[in-house]
DNA sequence: CGCCAACAGATTGTCGACAATCTGTTGGCA
DNA sequence: TGCCAACAGATTGTCGACAATCTGTTGGCG
């Protein structure tokens, strides 16, 4: 078990329409793509090198994960965030984001991998006084990864992944709070490492509520 | 708002892949496919009549919302799901739809289809004493998706729209309880309209979390 | 007799081309 | 001038064909 992040093989055999897809999320990431921007295929394929047919795969599944939106005969678009919207989403991440921290502390004990969850606790402290959003951004992704790791449960890995993809797309503009945000992700991974299950779960639901609070004052 | 369950435009302009992916639930539904069992993209083309890329842009689909599983060169299959798995898939839709519940609940004061919610609770109403598995099914999503449409949040309409799929896969021989859930359902639904948010999360919590009781106990 | 390499069939990955649909513009007409 | 129809460009929807990869089988060799 090598790379704690989401395994990319280096060089070799990609299913590419995942690939295009995670590039498109980079992107987004990256802002590149700015939301409500039209996704127009001929322009992704010459970007990424590749056929219609790989880029339209790759459309349907940021779809169904929620990032883009595709009308019949007129193409895809970023999904337009509101914070309206991003709000309401927090609320269903607070959920799950919950599930994640408690049902991982439970099961910190039965053993795999609390190595990358220590991993992604380091990078969080890393970024707690001062670092680049990129760097923040992959420790918070790390961190998830490794919750959804230890807690074992494959529906609620899946959905996490998504969320991840979500999160982002929220951040309305809070780099002032990038450094607190760390501080707290790391205050719960190490919960998780103490097998604290009903303090983790209440500490990470407060993260996220802190952040829809202050969200819903704009 | 004539129709209160997912649309589904008769004879026109249908996205092709889009069918595709919900013809593939509707014979998972129905028994046809089984868990576990390859999904080979030809047989698909003669199935329903279209080209490759309609049926692998519906697989794609189907693998986000984690239905199948795609092996890069070595096609598709249904997921299979343990018991213990859709122990842990219920611990996530609980959440959901509890979310749900109570949300819907806090705004059923704010006008939107309470009529829809109503011809769900008629159909869970029939189904109370003796009705067809089918029937059963299509009530539980009519309810779904009015408690949707009421709490009017995007991400946790998507989520519960995945969710809903799942469930149908965790039926593992429920043929027995299916008219005490009708009537769970019909009860949670009634306590939406009467605006209990409180009650109405509980319920619905606890709905979900006797049938994963019932199911760990096999 | 058992094991490994080469082969044949089946299946997936990718590309290019054509048809259907939509968007914005031009031209005619009241 | 203002409005509606026809048109041209751009974009998506769909299909067929070829290349790459995998699976199971056959044949040869130790």
């Amino acid at each position: 078990m090598p790379s704690p992040t989401t395994i990319a093989q280096k060089s070799a055999a990609l299913p590419s329409s995942e690939e295009i897809a995670r590039a498109i999320v980079q992107g987004l990431e990256a802002g590149e793509f700015a939301p409500g921007q039209r996704l127009v295929e001929a322009d992704l394929c010459l970007r990424f090198g590749v056929g219609r047919q790989a880029v339209r795969e790759a459309l349907q599944r940021l779809k169904m994960v929620g990032v883009v939106d595709i009308v019949p005969n007129r193409g895809a678009h970023i999904l337009h965030m509101t914070p309206e919207q991003a709000a309401l989403t927090l609320e269903v991440t607070e959920l799950l984001f919950g599930l994640a921290a408690r049902t991982a502390a439970r099961r910190i004990a039965a053993g795999s991998g609390t190595a990358t969850l220590e991993h992604a606790i380091g990078e969080l402290d890393a970024c707690a006084d001062g670092a680049a959003a990129g760097d923040y951004m992959r420790a918070r992704r790390h961190l998830f990864g490794a919750l959804a790791q230890i807690a074992d449960n494959p529906e609620l890995t899946r959905l996490l992944d998504q969320t991840r993809v979500h999160v982002l797309r929220g951040q309305f503009g809070f780099a002032g709070l990038r450094q607190d945000h760390a501080r707290e992700l790391a205050a719960i991974g190490r919960l998780v490492l103490a097998g604290q299950c009903a303090e983790a779960e209440a500490q990470a639901r407060a993260h996220v509520e802190r952040i829809r609070l202050h969200l819903e004052r704009i």
